[in-house]
DNA sequence: GATGAATGAGTCTTCATTCAT
DNA sequence: GATGAATGAAGACTCATTCAT
């Protein structure tokens, strides 16, 4: 799209920006944000401080702005892999999902250790935007919807599915990353059913 | 002031912890305890900052002492309430705990706030732990086990337990405090009710 | 908004370094000088950043630029207040002036603030040139030296000029900018009398 | 009046203080006080970062300090010199007093640059102040007092004072430091004349 | 002429913890 | 036991100026 010079320059400019951005992700991870200093990030990054600057208000601003990039990731990939879910009912549609979050998280422990204040309600956002998502995402939360209309509860849908989001973020970030009060290999189908008897 | 007879010494230096972890647990729920520096607390306590290292060992030791004590302190406060309810079946009994402690919850929301990270855990440590708890506790403890054991998994009960804690706080926490995705008065039904979902 | 006209390209260069001046100037009188930065100017004045170094060798220097153009257009403003005093003695013509001058600031308080470090420098220099002024400010220089003159003291009459100058400038930036030790209304006669002295 | 050992710790710790003063006001003499970083100041006062807190709650806060004693301090070496004027006529009192502040600040010329901003007034506000001075300045103030009692203008007397003082900084300041537009031994005779016209 | 991305030294301030008295 | 002076590493953010395009 761009002519080959103009971006040369654009892509420079947009290059370190990421290099801002790949470098903060690594010692966030690595070592926490707190414990990750903006002298961190520009060393690791290989500009100068003042650069951070240009691209970022502050280190809270790479910090949520890396968390919210990374949540929709993980919830893509596990929508990704939930593709392909061909169930009967609505309800294992639904919950085949949360299996797939589930493991996308074990996945990636340090990037759950780091997102994980947020998931949840992030998820719970992503589930209730009507746009800008895929078709994944849309098609599940059609058959979410069509589970609660059945249900005795249907004007509290939106409540029953923060539910599900906060148990299901919950239970595998302990289970996963404080491994308490088991393995996510006990407690994912604890998990499971409990998602299912919510919706159900 | 000075107590006149022998034995005041002893309180004396009792009394000086006291006062640290009273004027500890002030600051941290009016200003957060990262706000709050050990300069605050001893100048809170009227004593001097070495002394604080007499006691404890870090602002983080302190900390977590307060959380603890304040924790048990609201579960207690929750079954005391309980403690009166005549259900004849356990379900309604066991729901009827989560109930009280929402309201102990909403009751205090600046100790919410200081607490919440910690309180689903050590929630279900309490409920574990067969020793120095109270007769209500331990009776509720009896009535979820005769649940489990009528339930399709008798086995993991203590993880349904888990799970039912951490429903509780999160919801709990986030309808109380951030009044999302709704106020507690809406947000209460759902969580009994999936409580009740879970359980039977 | 081009100009069609050749002319236009000269006139186009010499309104960016205006534009940046009167930027200056609002941000310097709005904020203060060093609150002000360069980036800031530049966002006014809607050029890029190096252009201000095309123009300016730096902030104190746009900044000195400035204070010497707008302290000449306060003296001149009061000029040609003074113009039309038409009195019988010499001295009452100075004091004219300095009454005059006193009115000027007062007009014009976020501008005296920028530059009453100046001011009276720059208001003894403008009186000693003896080109480049007009005609009201050399009639003015000649009342004063005709006053010197027959006074006891005429070699020192620069000297002498300065020090009313000095003590107009302080005595008026304290009054009317920090109301101390009085109000303008109360420092004028209080002024323009010593000022008499000064010179009968 | 302490105990030979208390006052040692007093004393230790006073010195401290009293060591980051002498540091911060040759660096601020030498340097200025913008281009002093507290990093100077400790490193030449030998102490850590901190403990310049301990003591002062900014550079700003230490500036002050330093400026209202250093030209309290020029004040009172003035008011010294002066003691023994023996003058038969109030006015001469008063002048000689101005003299001997000229003389002051000519001996320091670095201290002037440093509190220049601030002295007249601080001188102002000493003559004014008719407690907690010693009697040299009363006396001083006395003889002023009956001067402008004798005056057309006895209802003005302070504002009288404060254009003395004014103008004898200002004056002084400028032949003193910058040597403009004649040094101090021309400009003295110039200024006392004023000074004796303002007040008679 | 014009641009604006990049620089990086420089600044103040906070605070948990130690230790000599 | 008690004190509180001293520590000093750590940290976030600013901004005048340069220079490759």
């Amino acid at each position: 799209m761009r002519g080959r010079i103009a971006g040369g320059i654009a892509a420079k400019k947009k290059e370190k920006r990421d290099r801002l951005c790949e470098a903060a992700e690594t010692l966030f991870r690595d070592h926490g944000a707190d414990a990750t200093a903006v002298e961190d990030i520009v060393r690791g990054a290989g500009v100068a401080k003042g650069t951070f600057y240009l691209y970022f208000r502050s280190k809270a601003d790479i910090l949520s702005e890396i968390v919210a990039a990374k949540t929709a990731e993980m919830i893509h990939r596990a929508l990704r892999k939930a593709e392909s879910l061909r169930f009967p009912r609505e309800i294992d549609k639904v919950v085949g999902f949360v299996d797939e979050l589930v493991e996308a998280m074990r996945r990636d422990v340090p990037l759950l250790e780091l997102i994980h204040h947020n998931l949840s309600w992030n998820l719970y956002r992503h589930f209730l935007s009507r746009t800008g998502n895929d078709a994944t995402m849309r098609e599940l939360r059609s058959r979410f919807d069509d589970l609660m209309r059945e249900s005795s509860r249907p004007a509290d849908a939106e409540l029953v599915l923060f539910a599900v989001t906060e148990l299901t973020v919950a239970l595998s970030y302990n289970a996963i990353v404080r491994r308490e009060p088991a393995g996510i290999a006990r407690m994912k189908p604890v998990l499971l059913d409990s998602v299912r008897r919510i919706l159900s």
